[in-house]
DNA sequence: GTGAAAGCGCTAACAG
DNA sequence: CTGTTAGCGCTTTCAC
């Protein structure tokens, strides 16, 4: 077993002559394309089967021009956003014979672009990757290279080739629009690296001009350097009311900041939402669980995998496409 | 852009020809493998450079023997179980420029099938998959096949080849033990598809086993068909305490059941865990974070991709590792 | 309807 | 240290 198992894969010569037949009509058979006769097909498949032929995608993606692999460059997995994202797409790549293939770049444009450089290598039929912030080198590889680019869960900026998103900035208006028109004045923010996260980024500075714009500044704010988490949520919210102990609403993040900001409030007595209110990003499905329902954004994002998928799937023309979200106005804020 | 941007793609010929030097030299300097000198491998850099050379991964794996492909088989993308693992492998991988490929099976066993079927056709230098439960064919397909397996998060079973994980049936034994030893008595379970997760089947059936060796057999249980969720656990919890009032204490599926039956015992009001106990299974991050800790057992996840990778990497023989777990005492149960 | 032959772009001997 | 030469296993003309 193991290494040691060693067995020479059956090739399409040997199912070529196991059947009596040539190279070509048994790979016509296979890829169910051009002609032949009945009679051909079954003796083929007879021979595959007996011999248990496993066709070499390495060496048809090589012969033939191009590849069905669709490359992922995703900024996380333990974001669900992302799992999210991958599930919409998986089921139409699967359904057109493509094969998808990714990497992860915990948030970091070097590390995005070194890994475009990787999966390029591939000659993947399309890369997908998160939002509009990527390195000059990384935009001129993705340039140069003759593959389909679709940048995902972002429509604020100037795409590639391919956009499929909704407007951050208008999410994080809308947020602050809804808290304003609940009558809160004393609004407070909990966040995680806004820098590396640009979406997260987008929806803080819309948030806060939209505040400033209606003569309500932000009344405070609790910002982490690291990656989102119930934790850093329910710590941040914690160290927020100690130097700013009068607010009366706080926008997180996203929903796992908000959870976090949630369980403190438990922890400590405090009455969501008379005294404290609580508003979300991403509208997940433990949102609308919790004892009392999460007011938050909800985005468009398996459907924005399978429609990422589709434009690859159809050779769409270069376009932008803006799903939009939805507020959920819970019991929270 | 787009569709009609056509670009040949630069080849190691061409740079060969550019830097004035034989192909197999241009090759030898960027796979850094042989010898050259410092003034040709300039030549051949400055050429790669100019030319924007990105090397075919494809046409190079074909030509070598093995592949630098790990193919992972996962139930699912959604259970942060599995970006764990997958997270735990993605580091390991990179630093010895393996690619990861994945597909998704829904818990399905025919579906993995299919899946492991045409992973096989990428010709990967390994397959990961969930556990030990596949179909014959998929056996016989991962026998035949010239490549590494790796069956993971579960050591309760005959291994086809290396397996990397911990004993769900222990984690059950362990789970129940636990209530035991703290006086509960009436205890009911709320569970999601045991058929298909069959590491959840596992703990289950040993859990309720160690209950009635102990003379304490479950009092109850509601299982859902579908898969885990928040929702399903506060809904299964309502179900269950509607039909058997007088439990002690609720042993989940895992803690996102878990989670869910916390958030029902708040809206309702039930104190946990003078009035109820709650037990998970995960160890999420989370858990932790909750008002009250969840008493929970953390499995390794990031662990067992590290060192399923690790075994890939260094290539060693066929052997079962088991990694353990660890039962958090919270203060839930 | 079918086969022969020429590559796809690279790696891996093997000479030199 | 470097160039030449076979392939890797398949797809794709192009004749027949």
């Amino acid at each position: 077993m193991g290494t040691s198992r060693y067995q020479a894969a059956v090739t399409l010569a040997q199912v070529a002559e196991a059947a009596g037949v040539g190279e070509s009509t048994v790979s016509r058979v296979l890829r169910n394309h051009g002609s032949y006769s009945g009679k051909t097909r079954d003796r083929v498949m007879t021979a595959v089967e007996r011999l248990g032929y496993v066709p070499n995608r390495i060496a048809g993606t090589l012969a033939s021009t191009g590849s069905r692999l669709v490359a992922f460059v995703i900024p996380s997995l333990s974001n669900i956003v992302f799992a999210d994202v991958l599930r919409g797409a998986g089921a139409t790549l699967e359904e057109n014979q493509y094969q998808a293939v990714f990497a992860v770049t915990d948030y970091d444009p070097a590390r995005e672009e070194a890994l475009v450089g990787s999966m390029l290598a591939w000659r993947p039929a399309a890369v997908m990757l998160a939002g509009y912030e990527h390195t000059g080198r990384t935009i001129t590889m993705l340039r140069t290279a003759n593959c389909r680019v679709v940048e995902m869960l972002d429509v604020d900026g100037t795409a590639l080739d391919l956009a499929v998103g909704f407007s951050n900035r208008a999410a994080g208006r809308a947020s602050a629009e809804f808290l304003l028109k609940r009558g809160y004045r004393r609004i407070g923010y909990v966040g995680h690296d806004l820098e590396r996260d640009t979406r997260a980024g987008k929806r803080y500075s819309s948030f806060c001009e939209t505040l400033s714009v209606n003569g309500v500044p932000l009344a405070g704010q609790q910002i982490y350097r690291e990656a989102s988490s119930v934790e850093r949520g329910r710590l941040g919210l914690d160290l927020l009311l100690a130097r700013t102990p009068d607010l009366d609403a706080v926008y997180f993040s996203n929903d796992d900041m908000a959870l976090g900001g949630y369980f403190h409030c438990l922890a400590r007595g405090i009455v969501i939402p008379s005294q404290l209110a609580i508003f979300g990003y991403n509208g997940l499905d433990l949102g609308r669980v919790m004892p009392q329902a999460l007011s938050t954004i909800r985005t468009p994002r398996v459907a924005t995998g399978q429609l990422a998928a589709k434009l690859i799937v159809d050779n769409a023309p270069s376009q932008v496409i803006d799903l939009g979200f939805e507020l959920i106005e819970g019991a929270t804020a």
